[in-house]
DNA sequence: CCTTTTTCCTATCGGTTTGGTAGGTTTATG
DNA sequence: CATAAACCTACCAAACCGATAGGAAAAAGG
């Protein structure tokens, strides 16, 4: 299951995707710019506004987000929204996507007491984890703002 | 990811799938028989013997597995092991499969505070969902104790 | 009947994680 | 210099996790 953490993260991404659009339609919209402050997300999605901070700021470190500090500062994104999997999300709040440590691309440990070669389990892990992951890197933070009755789908 | 409970589950499982086999292929094999004491599973999968009990009393509790007690008692599968999906046994120790409360057939919780018929993460999850089952419920017991290097494979 | 072997049950426990709060510091804007 | 924002550190209660303790109940054999 996911954390708290990372649906509070995806709410405010997706108000940050939005932001970028509108930013980017404009006509002298570059990527950087416009940032969007923490309290406009909650006004949004209404949250606890300390822990969404801490949220934001896991975020930027992961280097998913940019922040401007002061008046009219805020959080916005460093790339394309396409080319943000929401893997790379869920790695940096929540850690491993794969079922097992052992067969965890991006976290990978050893496993004790088992032989990873013959382990049964293993195995159908690694098949859970392939399935995860041909969706969470194919679907980015633009499939989070999609409105599903558009014409026009991805 | 799973738990150490799912994980020690699945090894006592393939133990008990090995000795279902043996039985099976007796002369007089039946379903249900010659049960396997916990003392035999953690000799084969070293674990804390107290820890693996309560894990199979649940098992028991699921439906899973059955029990006789007293000397020569053990357990034993209830069913065939390509009966027994991998879902059941992760939902009955580790709960819902879905990665969130608002996509989860069998752990169903509305989300409070967003509009599932809207909202982009609840689409998106549905679909790891699904990905996720069209593994677990296809895979069973059988699968678990499957080499790898047998000719014939399922 | 008694002993042994097993499952069964309840309670507890230390450590970690989770979700959240508090209080202040730093940086930028006007 | 006032204001508004991100930033940082510490802390906290509750839940969860993995495991342990100590027995009660049942079945089998002698």
């Amino acid at each position: 299951m996911l954390s708290k953490k990372s649906q509070y993260a995806f709410r405010a991404l997706s108000s940050l995707v939005r932001a970028d659009q509108a930013h980017r339609q404009s006509p002298e919209g570059e990527a950087v710019g416009t940032p969007l402050a923490i309290s406009e997300m909650v006004k949004e999605h209404p949250m606890s506004t300390k822990f969404l901070e801490s949220i934001l700021l896991d975020l930027r470190r992961g280097g998913i987000l940019g922040s401007k500090k002061g008046k009219g500062g805020g959080y916005y994104l460093m790339k394309h929204p396409e080319d943000t999997p929401l893997a790379q999300v869920i790695r940096i709040l929540d850690g491993p996507i794969a079922p097992l440590a052992c067969v965890s691309l991006n976290f990978y440990e050893r496993c004790t007491d088992c032989n990873e070669a013959v382990c049964g389990l293993n195995r159908l892990m690694s098949e859970v984890r392939d399935a995860n992951l041909a969706i969470l890197e194919k679907r980015t933070l633009a499939d989070l703002a999609v409105n599903p009755d558009d014409p026009i789908r991805r």
